[in-house]
DNA sequence: GAAGGAGGTTAACTATGCTTAACCACGCGG
DNA sequence: CCGCGTGGTTAAGCATAGTTAACCTCCTTC
C-alpha cells in the first residue's frame, strides 16, 4: 500500500536526482528533514514494495514502478500549483506548501480534469516548467543562476527554487518574484550581490542567489 | 496533533448527529467501517485532546473545540465539491469521494480563496445545501423523502445521500440525478416504488428511496 | 598510525491506528 | 432464572513512521 510518506520519499528521490545530486541515504534525510534511521527503514519498505533499488555504493535508484509514481506526483503537484495560481489567484509564495499536501489526495479523475482545464506545458507560478527540470535543461533554455550574473547587467527573474517558504517570503518582501526585473549593481568580495529592483536596492547572499534562475535582458530597457 | 483519522471521527460525529442518530460508539464503528475497539481507542485519544466528551449513557458529544473542527471540515468538503463541479465539471457521482480526501489538505488560505471564488450558500452537486442539514430542515424547505412520495405524482430530485458511491452510480445509470424529474407510478406492497424517468421505467427499493430527497412538481408538467 | 568525521545500521522506544479474540454487563424474552 | 443479543472494553498483535543512543566502517587528515 502506498502512503503519503512513501510518496514523499519517491518524489524526493526524483527531485534530488534531477538537481544533479547523488542520491544516497543522507541526501534523503537532509531533503526530508528526518533522521538517518528513519530513511534506512523507509528504504527497506520501498525496496520491499519494488519501488527503489539501492546500489552497492549506497546510491538510491527508482525502479520503473517507483519512477512512475514519482512522475505522477510531480505532474499533480505542478497542476495543483497552476490551479491555485491561475484559477484562485493564490499568492505565488504560498502555493508550493499547499500543493505539497493536496497532491497526495488527487485521483486520476481529478488529474484529468485539471489537465483539461489548464492544458499541458504551462509554467507554475514559481516560473518552473516542472519541479524536476534539471539545471542543464535550464541552461539550455538560456537561463543563468543569479549567483553567476554579471555586474552592470539587467535580468528578468525566471524561476525560483520553491521548496523554501522562508526564502520565498524574504524575496517577495524585497520585490524579487517571477517575472520581476532586476539589475546587478555589483558583485562583492564576500560573494554577495548588490541588486536593484523596482522596490529598491538590496544585498543578496550567495545561498539565496543560487536559488534564483534569471534570463538576460537587453541593457537599460527601462 | 490533529490527524486525518481524528478529523474523520469528528466529522462522522457531527454528521450522524445531524441525521438525528444518537451517536454512540457503535454508531461510529458502523459509520466509519471500523471495528468497535478501534472506536474505543480513537475516542480515548479524542477525549485526551479535548475534542469530545462521552456522557454517562455512552453518548458521544463534541466539545466546542471538536465542533469547530468538524464544522470547518464540513465547509471545506462542501467548497471542494462545488469547486470540482462548478470549476472542473466533474461528474456529480464522483465528487464526494474526491472531496473526502482533499478536504483534509485544505489550508485556511485555500479555503478563503474557494469562498471568494464560489461564494457562500450554493448547493453542492448532490443538491445538498450542506453535508449536515438535518431531515427536519429539509422538510421545512418543502422536501420529502422519495420513500414517502405519493403514487401518480411527479417530483424533482433535490438531494441524494452522497456517502454511498455505489448508490450514486446505480442511480446515475438509471437517470436519477439531482435536478432530474420523475414520476411515481405505483407504491408496491413490498415497499418498492415503480418510477418513471426520462430514461425509462424502473423499480426502486426502500433503502434507496430513503436516500433521495425530492420536491413536488405540479402534475403533468411535461 | 591514531584521530575524526561522514555515512549507515541496529536497538530500543513511542504514537497512531487498525485488527481479532475474549470477556463483561445489561436488558429482555421464554 | 437462564440464555441471548447489543454494546463496550481489554488484551495481544501488527504496520507505519518517527525518535535517540550506540556502534560500525571507511576514508581522510595530521
Amino acid at each position: 500500500m502506498i502512503t503519503v510518506s512513501k510518496e514523499d520519499y519517491l518524489k524526493a528521490i526524483l527531485e534530488a536526482e534531477s538537481e544533479g545530486e547523488t542520491v544516497i541515504s543522507a541526501t534523503l534525510a537532509h531533503w526530508l528533514s528526518v533522521s538517518p534511521p528513519a530513511v534506512t527503514m523507509a528504504l527497506r519498505r520501498l525496496k520491499r514494495d519494488g519501488l527503489v533499488r539501492v546500489l552497492a555504493g549506497g546510491e538510491v535508484r527508482l525502479t520503473a514502478a517507483g519512477r512512475k509514481i514519482a512522475h505522477k506526483l510531480t505532474l499533480r503537484h505542478h497542476l495543483i500549483e497552476r490551479m491555485l495560481s491561475e484559477v484562485f489567484g493564490m499568492e505565488w509564495y504560498k502555493i508550493h506548501d499547499e500543493a505539497e499536501r493536496l497532491e497526495h489526495a488527487v485521483s486520476p479523475d481529478f488529474e484529468a480534469k485539471l489537465l483539461a482545464k489548464l492544458g499541458r506545458g504551462g509554467a507554475c507560478p514559481h516560473g518552473n516548467l516542472s519541479e524536476m527540470e534539471s539545471p542543464a535543461s535550464r541552461l539550455r533554455r538560456g537561463l543563468v543562476l543569479l549567483s553567476e550574473a554579471e555586474a552592470g547587467k539587467r535580468y528578468r527573474v525566471s524561476g525560483i527554487y520553491e521548496r523554501d517558504r522562508q526564502l520565498l517570503e524574504f524575496l517577495e518582501a524585497r520585490g524579487i518574484r517571477p517575472g520581476a526585473e532586476l539589475g546587478v549593481t555589483e558583485r562583492n568580495y564576500d560573494k554577495t550581490l548588490s541588486i536593484r529592483t523596482a522596490a529598491g536596492n538590496l544585498v543578496l547572499g550567495r545561498p539565496a542567489a543560487e536559488k534564483i534562475w534569471v534570463s538576460r535582458l537587453p541593457s537599460r530597457p527601462l
